[in-house]
DNA sequence: AGAGCTCCTCGGGCGC
DNA sequence: TGCGCCCGAGGAGCTC
């Protein structure tokens, strides 16, 4: 599934196969993802004759840079690009081919039909939905602070994991890395964001980043169906502490890794690694 | 503000 | 063993 280092890798491969080519005609087969403009015609006119200039990314979300409009694609769970060669056959799961005038092809093929597309002119994509929700960077070197992202987590009642999911608080986190980077910050997911003592605010932020750019430099995590925009795998998922290992040994102190339900999403944590505060107070069970 | 529902398909687990 | 059913997986936008 798509995060934030997935999403960067796609958006570094996609630079490398698409920049230059010239849109001859779009097909779209599941209108529905087409967010912006609502009609799908005017859509595929925005796109058509138009020449991919640069590829963008901010938190999961692609922008295709073409001369005067912005392609805004989002990948959701299973969302996939593949270059192909024009006249090559649609896979079943294939909702958008852009063909180019070169002879190429470029299929975006989504099994859940999660995924989303706005196309906006170029100018007006960072003040309109979504990018307008998106919030700071956690990696680079324009990143969030530890005091700023401080100042959003107290704001919030919430369990800390949640809050890290929410795009808005700051960009790029989903399932596996929130579960990663509370892991390394030695956090348990449930613990109320606002109760974080702020000496745990720069460890949680390191881990964070840190955590987002070795996937970044891994190729990202391939877990379900991951592959890049030239079909190539993720390796991150060799070096995972606590996703998807439900019972296997904790790596750092053997302790069988626990799954539990935190804001609604699967999470996995070690309990011993990862103590919940609210537990040692003996407020609440988990 | 935040919890809960919705979208969508596939595959795993279960019962018979 | 084989078939068919149900439910869980989850990002973000929506409602309440």
């Amino acid at each position: 599934m798509p995060e934030l280092p997935e999403v960067e890798t796609v958006r570094q491969t996609l630079t490398e196969l698409l920049i230059g080519r010239t849109i001859e005609d779009v097909w779209v087969g599941w209108p529905a993802m087409i967010k912006e403009p609502d009609d799908v015609e005017r859509f595929a006119l925005m796109l058509t004759g138009q020449t991919i200039q640069s590829i963008g990314r901010k938190g999961k979300f692609l922008k295709l840079y073409l001369d005067d409009c912005v392609l805004v694609s989002h990948l959701r769970m299973e969302g996939k690009y593949a270059l192909k060669e024009a006249g090559s056959e649609r896979s079943k799961h294939t909702h958008v081919v852009i063909r180019f005038t070169d002879g190429t092809a470029l299929h975006y093929a989504d099994v859940r039909k999660f995924g989303t597309m706005h196309a906006f002119v170029k100018g007006t994509e960072e003040q309109r939905p979504p990018l307008s929700k998106v919030g700071p960077e956690p990696v680079g070197k324009d990143r969030i602070t530890a005091d700023e992202l401080g100042t959003r987590l107290k704001k919030t009642t919430r369990a800390v994991k949640a809050a890290l999911l929410d795009q808005s608080l700051v960009a790029g986190l989903g399932n596996i890395y929130v579960d990663e980077a509370l892991f390394r910050a030695g956090i348990h997911p449930a613990v109320p964001a606002h109760t974080l003592p702020d000496k745990l605010i720069p460890v949680l932020l390191s881990a964070i980043s840190d955590t987002l750019q070795e996937a970044i430099d891994q190729g990202g995590t391939s877990i379900r169906s991951y592959v890049n925009g030239k079909g190539e795998m993720g390796y991150f998922q060799q070096q995972l502490f606590v996703y998807g290992r439900t019972g296997e040994p904790c790596r750092k102190c053997g302790t069988p890794i626990s799954r539990s339900v935190v804001g609604g999403r699967g999470t996995h944590t070690c309990e011993v690694c990862q103590p919940n505060r609210v537990n040692q107070k003996g407020e609440k069970e988990t």
